[in-house]
DNA sequence: CTGTTAGCGCCTTCAC
DNA sequence: GTGAAGGCGCTAACAG
């Protein structure tokens, strides 16, 4: 039942060559004779393999979008972005989820580099380091980096500065009054730079500030909810519980949120919380969430841009490009009425 | 820079064709020439050009996934399942949004059976009605059918008893006392077959109740978080409003949560809720969410294995599985301490 | 066990 | 303006 441009051609009485010219829209074909092919066309109900004209032009249309999870709000978000914004352009999206996990990642980009499957790859890397980064420098197929970190790579990056995010939230708690400001991460270890920057963002406020920082009240979970809301459980326990948290991602916020709720703490009057990733899980929690960080669409499209740029062959040097993230101001960090 | 089968060949002296069968581990290589290929691969670092394998095939590895969009809750959920099962069988997934629109879920499905990009496309269908499902009947790609509703097209489906549903999660409500049941979910016009589905449990549970309907506890919004709050909060501004609500989505349930938080009542003591697709976010709003639905595990595994029979050839007539589905109670529909 | 020969379906350089 | 070949890289018949 598969219909091929041969067969157009045999029964438009014209050559495969002329079929083609009039799919692809090529111009010097006489009306004539377009239209007699427009006709076999629509009678024989053609549809171009895309396979085989992929293989031909050495083009896909295809990217590969790489992310930790899909199901992790700010990656379906991002993922949204992307999609959206490639269907606009023609262009179709695989996703891959690779767990954050160096090996996975690497591997991952390694077989979307050499199956020639895709025209690029988007890549939201957690767990690859720089030596690893710069390691991958000679694929085939262009790369758009994103995450958290710069690095110099040889490919292009699209970040944002989580220091200053970091700093900003944190001193957003301090200008609200609160002097007791804890943090909510991810593990401290190599393995999550993401929250080691962030971290030095949290720690420079406090400095700034005169504060002493107190290494209790930094709480380190894995990006769950519930795993977040334990630890929180664990440090509200303690006899010195701080008044703001500056969490690292939504997932962390919300299990802070659960945390404080079942410990009987109000928020914010007992406890101000700011969180990474504005999601809309943030904006509806309850207390709506003060959340930082960069415009979603804003990343996509930048990313996509740069990778489809180099995909029609751009040959500039590696860019790192460095959007604009925002605070927003919402009801979980309001200054507090009364002393609890 | 691409290394060919022919390129190995050559260099290790070789035909083509023992190449490839080195490379797809045919058996009957003796030990020496396999020896020898082996090494010429590594040398070259040959990777084979997976779109020429596909063409050549006719088979590609590659399953779509369409989803009215990936960026709520409970079709990133699925969506992770998918991408988790269809990972571990060899299968990547291209992700698109259909937006709930019934063009572009046609045009999607038309251009994914065309392309021979895809073994299969696995459909999560909202704006399609019976006639249209029909119509493509004839695809040349397999098609498994995600969805609430049964339908007789001559295709695979996957889904669960929404009404059954809907009539557990209100009589759930009934048993804790409520007796003043109203709402939440879509607009209830052809476009939303799954609200009206769900709006029939609801009923019927009402009915056997023998508790008159009051067409004004019905509220009617888009599955935004948003839209949802507003259209409640209206309905929690009449003099007559409920102490139970029934949501059809997360996105439903989480609005309410927010407008009743709004109108300073308390859940589950003046109001109680329950709600469908149980996600993440539901386990953690405040308070926790009763939910009813099905485990999305279960139904990305049995509609990919489905997807991939098809695919593998088999000829069955068109199945119909029907997922359980489970009644999570939690919090958000404890009954009520006291009078309000 | 392995070499030779054809294509998969399309686009594109070369002629006319 | 259009026809005739050739080949993208791979695998599947068919020998031998």
């Amino acid at each position: 039942v598969a219909v091929t441009l041969r067969d157009v051609a045999a029964h438009a009485g014209v050559s495969p060559r002329t079929v083609s010219n009039v799919v692809n829209g090529y111009r010097y074909v006489s009306p004539a004779t377009r239209a007699r092919v427009q006709a076999s066309l629509e009678e024989l109900r053609y549809q171009p393999n895309l396979l085989a004209r992929s293989l031909r032009r050495g083009r896909t249309g295809i990217i590969t979008l790489l992310i930790p999870r899909i199901d992790v709000p700010y990656f379906s978000e991002l993922a949204h972005e992307v999609v959206e914004r490639a269907s606009r352009l023609g262009v179709t999206v695989l996703i891959d989820e690779t767990g954050g996990l160096r090996d996975r990642e690497l591997a991952l980009l390694d077989l979307a580099a050499s199956s020639r499957w895709v025209d690029g790859v988007l890549l939201s890397f957690v767990g690859l380091d720089d030596k690893a980064l710069s390691g991958l420098a000679g694929t085939r197929v262009p790369v758009v980096l994103l995450g958290e970190r710069t690095a110099r790579t040889g490919h292009d990056h699209v970040g944002y500065d989580n220091v200053a995010a970091a700093r900003d939230a944190t001193q957003h708690l301090l200008d609200t009054g609160r002097r007791r400001i804890g943090a909510v991460g991810g593990p401290a270890d190599r393995a999550d730079a993401t929250s080691e920057l962030r971290l030095a963002g949290y720690r420079a406020a406090l400095d700034a500030s005169g504060l002493p920082p107190n290494p209790g009240w930094y709480v380190s979970a894995p990006y769950t909810r519930e795993q977040a809301a334990r630890a929180v459980a664990d440090l509200l326990a303690t006899a010195d519980a701080p008044d703001g948290l500056v969490c690292f991602s939504a997932e962390h916020a919300v299990g802070t949120l659960s945390a404080l709720h079942g410990a009987g703490l109000r928020v914010p009057d007992d406890v101000g919380v700011v969180t990474f990733d504005d999601v809309e899980e943030c904006r509806f929690a309850t207390p709506p969430l003060t959340s930082v960080g960069p415009n979603k669409a804003d990343v996509a499209a930048t990313a996509l841009d740069m990778l489809l740029e180099r995909a029609d062959g751009s040959t500039v040097g590696p860019r790192d490009v460095r959007v604009p993230y925002v605070l927003q101001e919402r009801s979980s960090s309001a200054p507090p009425r009364d002393g609890g």
